[in-house]
DNA sequence: CCGACAATGATACAAAAT
DNA sequence: ATTTTGTATCATTGTCGG
């Protein structure tokens, strides 16, 4: 962490930010780190550059090289990644690189002279169905949406087979062979051999969980066919299937709606609960790290065109699970940014993004109060035990609080008995405040909270914006590090950048998150009311030469269809549809009016889901070559 | 009128206690 | 298993001095 050491007179701190195995590794402990005012001097000076942007690291599993390699070979992005997912799940997570590859030549010699129809079934037989079953499935579904068809052959292809129940293993036996043999009653080795063939390895623990130790690999993975299916015509039908698991034997928790935080499903009655901790689909660190989703995307919210989309964690009841129903019934990932940098933030994010192989954007946060504010260290006080931040909000606490404070102290010489350290800790976490001086407290700065929240320094500064409006806007803001985490999966999808629709996009934290991840934004179509964040993105855009467009929309509300899709049809689309819609109504810290979803503010969430409706309906006519 | 500041609880969840 | 306690929370409104 303490990169900057050798020589870092000015700016030029660039080149030591470069990831290393010995940097992530004390990042990741938290070691403690001595700073000195040569350091302080480099992190107040310090102003994001494009190196910085691009310096990325891989974030427990090694970044997709096949992927990079076939778009290297000239294969468009987007057809690597509609192949890529049922590729995958046909042939199990180690998938051969080469079948991809012969696909993907097969499908681009063939795509040439046809027409649409005639070559997406041509494509789909190429991926190894039969005719007769592509036929059935478009005539049935329509040939809108290919993820769809696609989704629903495998389906019956896996059905098949579990009908047959035989030698759907045989490739995988045959894959394990020297592993299989040693001894396959062992419950760890068919562990391990289940995720050397490619198993995550949380669905494989459980399925041996749920068949006994005695179970060889192939009942296993039998199992894990079983249940996968059973989840896919949970989603496609909504019909539950009961999954015939012997009673399972993994009850040693007390009651029964406890297991892991598994949300709610489909039916209203039941609420999504938070998990704890709310580490999403994984930490960057490895902990927690999924591989797929607990609970996969329904077909039809498959991407592209991706979405991303944000609020507050803590809503009131039944909020999450009317957001999560209306956008596709996708599972919110919930995420306290306090796993991303020195302040908690907890959200929930629905997106349809892929999950694997993310990775963080550099420089890391510092992890702690007093490493990010360096200044702050050494007055602080052995009894505030604090390293975290409470939630950067949009108004500051009192200054009487900070007065309070002060005199307390002063009259206990700096060293108050118990019950007083108690009561004025609680004063300084309630209006995040941090010791400045002497027996001083202080709020945070702007520019303090802009570092916090992985903005470059003095981002909503200048162009008439006042201290108060500075506040609102950065306490309504993404936390970029933790988004830039989430959205770098679209990295290798889109090499040659992306459009973008922003809605709700405030002081930009989605652009500065693509920004900083290195991916170029060919055009930006930003929805923001208010004319200060206006002004702070367009002054963001301007100060970082971005060579895209930029497209300024006052009202999500005015924003119709008809608009909507001619800026589709001018830029040819868009590819990724981001923004979190206003908390107001849903906030903890709303006295007044915290009534909903349906409140005045908040009620706009349902003009983000209409939006993306229009997006992701037209741009399914698009690919199919129509209007 | 504008900008800085202070006063204004309730909800939901986790953890502890019963 | 149920109750109590503890804790955190993308805020709104009014006031006051320019």
């Amino acid at each position: 962490m303490v990169e900057h050491s050798a020589s870092d007179d000015e700016g030029e701190i660039d080149n030591n930010l470069q990831w290393s195995p010995s940097r992530s590794q004390s990042a990741r402990d938290g070691n403690e780190v001595d700073w000195s005012d040569d350091d302080m001097m480099a992190i107040d000076n310090f102003q994001w550059s494009p190196e910085h942007y691009n310096s990325v690291r891989p974030a427990g599993v090694e970044t997709d090289e096949t992927v990079a390699r076939f778009i290297e070979m000239g294969f468009s992005e987007e057809m690597i990644a509609q192949l890529r997912k049922p590729m995958v799940r046909k042939f199990g997570a180690n998938v051969d690189p080469a079948q991809i590859l012969e696909t993907l030549v097969k499908i681009s010699a063939s795509s040439e002279a046809n027409s649409s129809k005639s070559k997406l079934i041509d494509e789909l037989i190429l991926m190894g169905f039969s005719e007769e079953m592509v036929i059935k499935v478009i005539n049935e579904y329509g040939e809108e949406n290919v993820d769809e068809i696609t989704n629903v052959l495998l389906s019956y292809a896996e059905a098949e087979k579990l009908c047959k129940r035989e030698d759907e293993d045989i490739n995988i036996i045959n894959l394990s062979d020297g592993e299989n043999e040693l001894n396959s009653s062992s419950e760890v080795s068919t562990l391990q051999a289940l995720i050397k063939i490619g198993y995550p390895r949380e669905e494989a623990s459980i399925a041996i969980e749920r068949c006994g130790e005695t179970a060889n690999v192939a009942e296993v993975t039998d199992f894990i066919a079983a249940a996968r299916l059973a989840r896919e015509y949970d989603d496609f039908f909504e019909e539950p299937i009961i999954q015939h698991s012997k009673k399972s034997r993994v009850d040693n928790e007390p009651s029964r709606r406890g297991r892991n935080p598994r949300m709610a499903m489909s039916s209203d009655h039941q609420l999504i609960t938070l998990p704890n901790p709310m580490i999403g689909f994984g930490l960057p660190d490895g902990t927690g790290l999924m591989t797929e989703r607990p609970d996969p995307i329904p077909a039809v919210a498959c991407g592209p065109p991706y979405f991303y989309y944000e609020n507050v964690a803590m809503a009131p009841k039944g909020v999450w699970t009317t957001i999560s129903k209306e956008l596709y019934n996708i599972k919110p990932e919930f995420v306290d940014s306090k796993y991303f940098c020195a302040a908690m933030r907890k959200r929930g994010y629905v997106h349809n993004l892929p999950i694997r192989n993310r990775f963080q954007i550099l420089p890391l946060q510092h992890q702690k109060i007093q490493d990010v504010l360096p200044l702050t260290r050494k007055w602080w006080p052995s009894w505030d035990e604090r390293t975290k931040l409470n939630c950067l909000v949009t108004c500051g606490g009192s200054a009487t609080d900070t007065e309070k404070v002060r005199a307390e102290l002063e009259k206990f010489d700096g060293k108050p008995p118990p019950h007083v350290q108690k009561a004025l800790l609680v004063d300084c976490k309630k209006g995040n405040l941090v010791w400045v001086g002497k027996n001083r407290v202080a709020l945070l700065e702007p520019e303090e909270i802009e570092r916090l929240l992985g903005f470059p320094r003095d981002h909503t500064r200048g162009g008439g914006v006042n201290t108060t409006e500075r506040f609102k806007s950065l306490g309504n803001s993404f936390q970029v590090d933790t988004v830039a985490y989430h959205l770098s999966v679209l990295k290798v999808l889109f090499p040659n950048g992306i459009n973008v629709l922003s809605l709700f996009t405030g002081i930009g934290g989605g652009e500065v998150a693509l920004h900083r991840l290195g991916i170029p934004m060919k055009v930006v179509v930003s929805v923001e009311i208010s004319r200060v964040n206006r002004n702070i993105l367009r002054s963001f855009w301007e100060q970082t030469n971005q060579e895209g467009t930029l497209i300024e929309i006052t009202d999500v509300t005015e924003l119709k269809t008809e608009e909507i899709e001619d800026l589709m049809e001018r830029f040819g689309g868009f590819d990724l549809v981001i923004g979190g819609s206003p908390c107001n109504n849903l906030a903890g810290g709303n006295r007044v009016s915290r009534k909903g979803l349906e409140g005045e503010q908040s009620q706009l969430f349902y003009d983000y889901c209409r939006i993306l409706k229009d997006v992701r309906n037209k741009e399914a006519r698009m690919r199919r070559g129509g209007l």
